[in-house]
DNA sequence: GTCTTTCGTTCGACTAACTAAACATAGATC
DNA sequence: GATCTATGTTTAGTTAGTCGAACGAAAGAC
């Protein structure tokens, strides 16, 4: 068997093992799946327009609309008008939203830190260093992905 | 910053970068991602009954049937009563499950391949190494919850 | 041979996610 | 200033996923 092969099979063995855990991490956190990810993104973002959201997820700007009244609703993000552009409706978290986010990676935390603490120090080491060689090896890869049309313009 | 947390912030990049193709990736099979993991599990256990399936997703009984319904009328799975339990309803993958399967990962390999195949030599081997251990760390985290409790039984 | 448990299913119902289309408002262009 | 374009929203509707409860049939216990 081809060295990619294994290394795609490993790959799908992991992230199978935590998709299981989509559901739970979200519900840990009090959201949905695909809020949680609406959270992910503004945590990294800061703050953000529902466009852009939208974009990024790839749904329809209605789809996001609804999601952040229900976010907002619940207390976890805030809108605020854009004094530049007073189109656009910026999207940012609140504390409650941050704290949600805190809760959510206990789950996979929890599971793989002891395991992990336990190993050699080289293991470590190179564990460390070959997760962020594919992390960037995938992110890169979704660089590329930032300008995509709505389904609805398909 | 310790080793530990570079390694969890690493793979959750690597989750985020990957599972934002979930729904994409379900997509080119033909499938919801839901019904894709279905489809994952079965492939996996060649042939399993409805309670088996239900477990293993954490959801209730009823759900499953109403997803092996669905993928029975789309040609993806086929039920066949069992001979030695009479209560039991086997669930196969058909030919054309089978094929949906081959589809779904063409996203992720394309996009990992090519920047794996650029690597060195020795550079290939240690990922190989290294996701392999990665993805048995979580799958034994996940070996002992094979018994769990319906949602509705809490 | 009854009693209990297990298995899958049906039914009715709910929620989350998602969309297209129409709309209001605000920049942009000329 | 009129026209085009971009932004987010409302509305009305769809689909997928999910569940609890009740059910029938089969297996197991005794």
């Amino acid at each position: 068997m081809e060295r990619i092969d294994v290394c795609l099979i490993a790959l799908r063995r992991i992230l199978r093992a935590t998709e299981l855990h989509g559901k739970e991490l979200a519900q840990s956190a009090g959201l949905t799946p695909v809020q949680l990810r609406v959270v992910q993104i503004l945590a990294e973002s800061g703050t953000s327009t529902g466009g852009a959201i939208a974009k990024r997820m790839h749904v329809a700007p209605a789809t996001i609309t609804a999601m952040i009244d229900k976010l907002q609703r619940s207390g976890h993000v805030a809108r605020q008008p854009s004094h530049i552009d007073r189109r656009q409706t910026l999207i940012a978290l609140t504390d409650k939203g941050r704290e949600a986010l805190k809760r959510a990676p206990d789950a996979l935390q929890q599971r793989f830190a002891a395991e992990f603490e336990a190993l050699d120090d080289w293991e470590q080491a190179m564990i460390v260093a070959v997760l962020e060689r594919v992390a960037v090896m995938l992110d890169a890869g979704d660089a590329d992905r930032g300008a995509v049309l709505y389904p609805g313009d398909l």
